[in-house]
DNA sequence: TATTCCTGTCCTG
DNA sequence: CAGGACAGGAATA
């Protein structure tokens, strides 16, 4: 059992194929700390060390399988997740992250509405901010908020990959 | 329609 | 440490 001192414990990550792309599951002792999205690979690998420098790849059975729950997740809503996380951020960013988290699969809140929820009306822009720097995707439901006016804004892994997952969702709610 | 300001945080020089 | 950039939005002209 090796202290860590002050570098963090390691964090192990796998990839695994879904109907959105490639996903990449990584996590540490406390759950996980991150899910990205993307087309490539080796693409998601250098933005996970780049956010988190002592990742290393694994092929642990137990990662393999938290990896399945994830794209589980990703492929059916409705399924419903309890998985572990270990959110890393601003006291402000995790009030923001917790807020995504009420937002029941197949609806929608604004922007304006998360601000509003947290007590700070006017700190809208700001929420967005904290959505781009949301690591857990999907898991932490980022794709949910949208423009005042409806529009779907902007998605850290690209708007048709929103577009997608709330199409899936609604899809799901409403059988 | 175009500016301007607001808020919290991050990035860059 | 200062200034600019953002996944927004309301107010003003």
């Amino acid at each position: 059992m090796p202290a860590n001192s002050h570098s963090a414990s390691p964090i192990r990550f796998t990839t695994v194929p879904s109907s959105l792309g490639v996903v990449l599951v990584a996590c540490s002792a406390r759950g996980i700390g991150a899910v990205l999205l993307g087309d490539e690979r080796v693409e998601l690998e250098q933005e996970l060390v780049r956010r988190f420098p002592n990742a290393v790849r694994s092929d642990d059975p137990e990662i393999a399988a938290l990896a399945r729950r994830v794209v589980d997740v990703i492929e059916s809503p409705s399924h419903g997740d309890d998985l572990p996380l270990d959110l890393q951020g601003t006291a402000f960013q995790r009030e923001v992250w917790e807020a995504l988290r009420a937002i029941p699969a197949g609806t929608t809140a604004t922007y304006a509405e998360i601000a509003e929820r947290l007590g700070r009306p006017a700190a809208v822009r700001a929420v967005g901010q904290a959505c781009g720097a949301n690591n857990v995707a999907v898991l932490v439901p980022c794709h949910r908020v949208v423009r005042g006016d409806g529009s779907l804004s902007g998605y850290r892994w690209g708007v048709e990959r929103k577009r997608a997952l709330l199409q899936r969702e609604r899809t799901e709610r409403a059988r």
